[in-house]
DNA sequence: TCCCGGTTTGCATCCGCATGCAATACTGCC
DNA sequence: GGCAGTATTGCATGCGGATGCAAACCGGGA
């Protein structure tokens, strides 16, 4: 078949048909690689020929065809990030936010989302098929997961979360230090008893808080603690803070949840069911820096998370390792800003 | 060049290159073609063969290219989702659950996020060169941009507005009912002067609840009624509230905020700067049913989308037309379900 | 044993674009 | 005007897999 042919096989089922290089080539009466080189950047084409392809690609509403070029150049210009159900009112933010910085670098964003965390199984074989050129990912893989990755070279770039001891890049905020901060504020007003509201079990980040406050707890000597355990919503801070209560018999001096929605949750259940004004009955912490923090009936005391700061970082990360493989893995950690709501009886400031 | 040189072509920098179909043919002593058919599901392949191609695949870690899949068969299995940053705290559960209603059907999800609601012609270029197989969208689209969609045949789904007097497929919540129905609570219990504060103006969503709660109340007979406008967020709600104030002097009866977050910031408002008490002084209505709105400093009377079935609608209207074009458009509106929370005083119970 | 119908398999080709290489056009300069 | 040097352009080919068609194969019935 000759190449004229090819510029009329209508093959759609409506007899019409998107317009490709050809169809452009021919209408411009120039060579298929000519229309090719001029929807190029870098490309070498003179003004002249220029606007003959474009004027033909006008006429024809012809558009290159991303796949079609992802096929011979090896790059998707796909990066998948991967999120998990459950951390809502938080990666929303981060999610739109990220798709922006990508696209400003012409890259855009394959969504997978997970149920919970573990399912990372299931996302992992299809990023592989639709070669994304880069994987941004807020939930946690398998080492064997990370090796099949690793195979096939594909850069990776965790988010708020990465692995000590191993060669990742990672973007995260420094939980612990958060934590620290907290519980030095608290420890420091005096407070003596600790109740600990966790994440669910298959969360890095909760466990990171979690750690961070215990570890911190333990160094300055307290040991009043009571641990329960949520899943990041308002329903089970409530829960567990009416748990807590139950565990205790009185309540602590202070409350640490592991975000702010669960610190929202235990504040509501501390003044709507056992009748406690917060701060001067007890603290109650959280973390994140969500919106609904900010709400004056809450107003809570947390540390917030420079999202926009985190997800530039990220984004730029993963890019830079798309376009030089050879760069070795970076870890960056961002402090936290530590917000002195209105939720904890702390010094409002240092002197 | 002989096909069995295309099998040792390595021209990847590190000299490694994933495996491809003719590699597993190779390996597997058979053609192409044969691979091509184990990895496709109504194809025809015994099972040794079946058997000896996958484990050459398993052997050399091969995975169907998603992308030359997609160049050969017209379909890309992706479909581009536009969302606008605007509305927050709603559209992440919209996202997450659309993204696995779309993955159960073997659909990936593209992610476009716009800066506001107006920035669609940067993105619809890029959801066109990408082949999408049908756009679910959160944003309008001008006339000019819809008939290149359409030149385009590409299937298109409006979530949560729609095109009156176009054959366009939509799926929505009926926002004019659902204002109904609050004022019609609101007018029945007795209140008689309104506030309402409309969303940006480059909202559709929040222009037809302004509608829709301005239209009843004409109906009714009610003219005592103050406009103000905020963007959707918190602080624009507080924003809002204290020019409403400022207009009339005195409070409403009633406040009709577009959405729960915007209800939230006047209810903070109305108690923190002006000293009233919701629902006694002041009844205040949101939209959406967000999570926070069901936080007990607030639990704000509002209309509750059904998010589930209007997700999972969108989902399969828009599949079932990139699978049957010829299918016509089809508006679904789906009633929201009234939440008779506690920031308005109105009958708990029909009689 | 031979022939027929139904499966499997391989061959060749195409999807739409990018790119190395060779051919051609154009530029400035002596 | 002629020539070296550079900027454009066209040609041919490949990226990885799907698929129509024909060849090969398989089983069963006469």
């Amino acid at each position: 078949m000759s190449k004229a042919e090819k510029t009329t096989n209508n093959n759609d089922k409506t007899g019409r048909r998107r317009a490709t290089s050809y169809d452009v080539a021919e209408l411009a009466g120039v060579s298929q690689s000519a229309v090719s080189r001029v929807f190029q950047d870098g490309a070498s084409a003179s003004k002249a020929m220029r606007d003959r392809v474009m004027s033909a690609a006008n006429k024809l509403g012809y558009r290159p065809n991303a796949i079609a070029r992802g096929l011979i150049t090896q790059r998707s210009n796909m990066v998948a990030v991967v999120i998990s159900k459950l951390t809502n009112l938080y990666y929303p933010e981060v999610l739109v936010q990220l798709t922006q910085h990508f696209s400003e670098h012409g890259v855009r964003v394959l969504l997978f989302a997970l149920e919970r965390e573990g399912d990372t199984g299931k996302v992992l074989e299809q990023m592989l098929q639709f070669r994304v050129d880069g994987i941004l990912t807020a939930a946690m893989f398998t080492p064997e997961q990370l090796k099949t990755i690793d195979n096939a070279e594909i850069p990776l770039v965790f988010y708020n979360r990465t692995l000590k001891d191993q060669l990742v890049s990672s973007v995260r905020c420094d939980q612990e230090e958060g934590e620290r901060w907290l519980v030095d504020e608290l420890v420091n007003a005096g407070h003596k008893s600790f109740g600990i509201v966790e994440g669910p079990p298959d969360s890095v980040v909760g466990l990171e808080r979690k750690m961070g406050a215990l570890n911190e707890l333990s160094a300055l000597g307290i040991s009043d603690i009571t641990t329960v355990s949520g899943d990041f919503g308002y329903e089970t801070g409530r829960e567990c803070f009416a748990q807590l209560m139950q565990k205790r018999g009185s309540p602590p001096d202070a409350v640490i949840a592991a975000n702010d929605v669960m610190a929202i949750g235990c504040i509501d259940e501390a003044r709507e069911e056992f009748g406690l004004n917060v701060p001067n009955d007890i603290s109650i912490v959280g973390f994140d820096g969500v919106g609904p923090a900010r709400y004056a009936a809450y107003n809570v005391t947390t540390v917030r998370q420079p999202v926009h700061r985190m997800t530039q970082s990220a984004a730029s990360m993963l890019i830079e390792r798309i376009e030089n493989p050879e760069l070795s893995p970076e870890k960056r950690a961002f402090s936290g800003m530590l917000i002195r709501g209105g939720s904890a009886r702390i010094q409002t400031q240092d002197e």
